[in-house]
DNA sequence: GTCTATAATCGGATAGAC
DNA sequence: GTCTATCCGATTATAGAC
């Protein structure tokens, strides 16, 4: 049995708190609260709230920016599509509390929103890069304009899909299921895939109800 | 030339700070800072902030319930549904506050929660009448599984366009084009469209742009 | 590394004069 | 109706002992 570091328990339980309560409503006491140290003692490992949002941030951008490396011009099945699909909702989830509050947070912590920004320019990419890959192996038929609005509006539904959903449907804050979300992007993208295609893609999206 | 009540100028310079800089990051003192009144002279009028959120939301609760009363049984042209997403778009542009830190303002004035959630519901209700009106017509072919689907992602994209377009490509805070947004709706339910109407729907949509 | 104070600041809100 | 002054509470952050 391992012990964990306090800098790293600050962490773990500042992300539980900030996702389930939203970043603006936790307070540096109750993160200590919540651990049973003191605040003097969180502030001996960082020196500002921010930081932990920050260092925070800096994970999950890591995280991202690896899985939005879709290769350039390989063969990309639809199976994979589903695989890549569920490791994004899985990440947005894991870090659900920048989404929540994104205007928000992005504004008090400023230096966030260029590398937000980025991230979402690398998932409008990476969609491209996918659809593309659909196109080239006669998979996918969509005109250029259309892809371009249909890759903006599946990076809008895998920002806002957790959000929009715990919201509507009233989903305790603890655990979000990726499945709906999952489900709700091959919607999206089905309308423009070959026939066959359509057919595996209905089948595969039901698995995620 | 009449004068406007003070009452009145609050709501007005409240609305206008909280959509250009986020409802959280606005205080009472700047709200009468930018009025050239005292805070004593606020609070004279509103017993409380959240007096003056409750009644922004109020205002927008009753246009929108109002704009959202869509006929049972009409039958509904393109054009239509072209007018009904401007006028939603432009709603939701002029209280942007509310669904920018959506979650952040609906968890700190809690009594606004549940009748979001009545919006939100009413406006997928909505689209699920109009697509049902189109069906009728003859103009729109879908299950009914994936039409559930659509009028979610319907929701979903009237209530967040705004706020992930101007992250996304750094438009200026105070004037929001719906026009994109517009588009974007059009967008997602252009495929369902039989041929003749989907025709119809590009030549309209692009109009948006 | 961790604790117990405690400072410093800020925002919401009130009291009472005019 | 409006102002000035001020209070109160919360929250971030620091100082210094252990």
């Amino acid at each position: 049995m391992k012990k964990i570091k306090t800098r790293d328990r600050i962490l773990n339980t500042s992300l539980a708190l900030f996702n389930s309560a939203g970043e603006p409503n936790v307070t540096t006491l109750l993160i200590s609260d919540e651990m049973d140290i003191s605040p003097g003692n969180l502030y001996y490992h960082f020196k500002s709230k921010g930081d932990i949002v920050e260092e925070l941030f800096a994970v999950f951008e890591e995280e991202m920016l690896d899985l939005l490396a879709v290769p350039e011009d390989a063969d990309i099945s639809l199976d994979q599509l589903g695989f890549f699909l569920h490791m994004l909702f899985e990440a947005v989830a894991r870090y659900r509390f920048i989404y929540q509050d994104l205007v928000n947070v992005l504004s008090r912590y400023d230096q966030l929103q260029g590398r937000f920004r980025k991230i979402l320019k690398k998932k409008t990419g990476a969609f491209e890069l996918i659809c593309g890959s659909f196109r080239r192996q006669g998979m996918m038929e969509i005109e250029a304009e259309t892809l371009s609005a249909l890759c903006e509006q599946l990076t809008l539904t895998s920002c806002y899909w957790s959000s929009f959903d715990s919201l509507s449907h009233l989903n305790d804050r603890e655990s979000v299921d990726p499945g709906r979300g999952v489900y709700q992007m091959i919607q999206l993208i089905t309308p423009y895939l070959a026939s066959d295609e359509q057919m595996q893609a209905m089948m595969m999206s039901r698995d995620y109800l």
